[in-house]
DNA sequence: TATTTATGTCAGTCATGTTGACATATTTCG
DNA sequence: CGAAATATGTCAACATGACTGACATAAATA
């Protein structure tokens, strides 16, 4: 028993305490989201929905005109998974194509007003949660909030991605 | 036209300028949650594992010897789902179960040492993120971001889910 | 004109969630 | 002690939303 035991056992490439320190950042993020997306469910399954619709009306009525490649992109899912939802929303009358002006080729999506309400009630409970979250920790936690989930996304779409979030 | 038009149009019972903050937030959540759980996909879907795998070995790992019904309280699905993946772990030898000490019908759940190796893999590349989106955003938008995420998270649970996360 | 691109669609499969019903062991209550 | 409640496991059927692979059409581009 002649060690020297400055350090704490066990210390390998990254100190043991800031790892406890992540994984309960990593499970916060868990309990967050989880509450954070359980909002819309609720009146999803009472309309006969699911959570892949309200992504879609969530992404043409932020980004009105997105053509079905870009909205490929965003949610990272085949175009197959996307036209079996896109297709309900089509014909309930949520969404409309328009041929691009350009590019012919591509059907640029809107919302229609009974999109756009929809979306809305949709997304109203969580637009709620995130406000009174941003109200009860205050504005400078806020600012550091933002600024942890934007280094989370990946570095090489990063920027593309927080500017058009900022144009949208 | 004898409107006399000091507020901006549309104002409804939410600031305009603040309900375009929060919609920005909800999609920033949204990219960031998408790479974050992108991290330990490409691992599991080589070993012909999922999500809900990954879910049930990080949360047996963190709080071991945890039981069955506060795991489905944690995860938010019913005892069959859990089940069949359960026992996939169980048959792989990733997880191994224990009657409890005070109540003989519960099964207490433990990582093997198997298992704790398998979830570290799969938990790497997300500490990794973390870790990085923490130490670029520095401790005290760290500190914002985690006091927000409290605050997402359901107020009638957010103290237990707060106890138990820091002492897991 | 030939090729590439943007989109749509058919068919089959998989992972993971659901409900409902029922079985077993154990604990707790009257 | 015996009855009821609890913790867990399991069978079956079904829904949602992913996936792959193949193929079709219209429009842009080389």
């Amino acid at each position: 028993m002649t060690d020297i035991n400055i350090l704490p056992p066990d210390s390998g490439p990254h100190d043991a305490a800031e790892t406890a320190e992540i994984r309960q950042a990593i499970e916060l993020l868990f309990f967050a989201y989880r509450d954070f997306t359980s909002d819309p469910d609720v009146i999803l399954s009472r309309s006969g929905y699911g959570r892949a619709h309200h992504r879609i009306l969530h992404f043409v009525g932020a980004y009105p005109g997105i053509n079905v490649a870009q909205l490929l992109a965003i949610l990272r899912i085949t175009k197959q998974s996307l036209g079996r939802v896109l297709k309900q929303l089509l014909k309930q009358g949520f969404v409309e194509q328009r041929p691009g002006k350009h590019d012919r080729r591509q059907r640029l999506l809107f919302l229609t007003g009974k999109g756009r309400e929809f979306e809305a009630r949709l997304s109203s409970p969580q637009h709620e949660r995130v406000r009174r979250a941003f109200a009860a920790a205050g504005p400078d936690a806020v600012s550091g909030y933002l600024q942890v989930l934007e280094h989370l996304i990946n570095e090489s779409e990063r920027k593309i991605i927080l500017d058009a979030i900022k144009r949208g």
